[in-house]
DNA sequence: ATACTTACTGACCCAAGAGTCAGTAAGGAG
DNA sequence: CTCCTTACTGACTCTTGGGTCAGTAAGTAT
């Protein structure tokens, strides 16, 4: 008896077929990928691909929106509920979330906005909202009741979260970059908060 | 009488072209860039710009070359000479430098190596000799420079320049992706470079 | 079993764009 | 002026890849 040439499993397509993009577009960026390779390594036909998705774009917008993290919104609510002093936090729980994103698909997320970003607008929206406005908002406002609790001295940082961030960016684009120029990235993290928090406290 | 139909010029042809290619490549980027449109815009036909680059992947590499700085010589050569006192210098013309650098042609440079680095990888070896490497080793040496005179601590950004140029380097993501979304960069850098001398002084 | 729905396939179409080249004319030499 | 070199044109080819759709067979209901 020969196998079934294919199953029928409307339930998971979708999401094998993002999940195989994701893999693609990570290697190739956008207009290097092809939906047949997209849709070979999703072991479907071309056709099936879109049945699900309209376009190539669509797949694209799909993929990106398929990444956003609930790791943002479970730092915005640590900084609600947390009970360490803002130092603490800011040397742990915070530093440890900063440390683990440039080694994540957030990295390749930003590094396909950069590419294509120009060309969807609706996107970049999309991931300033859901994503950069409320971590950005977060860390301000963690700055700020730290300044009202009388922890933290009134600076420019309270309007400038991006301060906290920068080594985070820089080191994303770095591992894209230099992979085999080596660069201890946490250390560039922990030297920029420790150089902060002696910038800011009280 | 008619106007002659071309000139020839073969001297400032290719300059032509890689300005031309320059504007459409920062627009929309390698893949979606057409050599017919680089022709057009350089005002030549498709064929004379194969004649003087062997395929599009040639005139794209020659287009990253042809936007190596002096800006980062000149910078070079002003840690080397300058009478500023450490401090000095740092506020004056290294924050005026990383300044200008976000709205300048090395920012469109950054994002198509982004995009485009992974399969160009001779590309990023190129820029990192003759951009990256050189103006971290400026920046480092001028750091350990301030050290030995007494101006500095010795801390950790002896070996973590990179810690200087972080905010630049968010800068310019932020304004390839966040053009609308206002951000006073400027402050930004200017706020980096205050902590960091507070946090270096002796 | 049989009939029916529809998830799925794969061969196809067609536009776009990289790269080619035979021919043309600009401009200099004699 | 005439000839010669070659910078330059523009129409051509051919491949690649996005998108389509008629047909097929998996699964389900009766």
């Amino acid at each position: 008896m020969a196998e079934p040439r294919f199953q029928r499993r409307k339930e998971d397509r979708p999401q094998e077929i993002t999940e195989a993009a994701f893999a693609v577009f990570a290697e190739k960026g956008y207009a290097a990928t092809t939906v047949a390779e997209v849709a070979q390594r999703a072991g479907v036909s071309k056709g099936l691909t879109y049945l699900y998705f309209q376009t190539k774009e669509a797949l694209f917008k799909a993929v990106i929106k398929s990444v956003v993290i609930r790791r943002v919104d479970a730092l915005v609510d640590a900084v609600e509920t947390t009970e360490l002093s803002s130092e603490a936090f800011i040397r742990g729980p915070l530093l440890d979330f900063m440390k683990q994103v440039p080694g994540s698909p957030i990295a390749i997320v930003i590094r396909l906005l950069i590419s294509e970003g120009q060309r969807h607008p609706d996107l970049v929206d999309y991931y300033w909202q859901n994503v950069v406005s409320k971590g950005l908002t977060a860390i301000s406002g963690f700055v700020r009741r730290g300044v009202e609790r009388g922890e933290f001295r009134d600076t420019a940082v309270s309007e400038l979260p991006q301060l906290v961030l920068a080594p985070m960016m820089l080191s994303m684009i770095w591992r894209i970059l230099f992979t085999k120029r080596d660069l201890d990235t946490d250390k560039l993290m922990e030297t920029q908060i420790d150089m902060l928090l002696t910038y800011i406290k009280a």
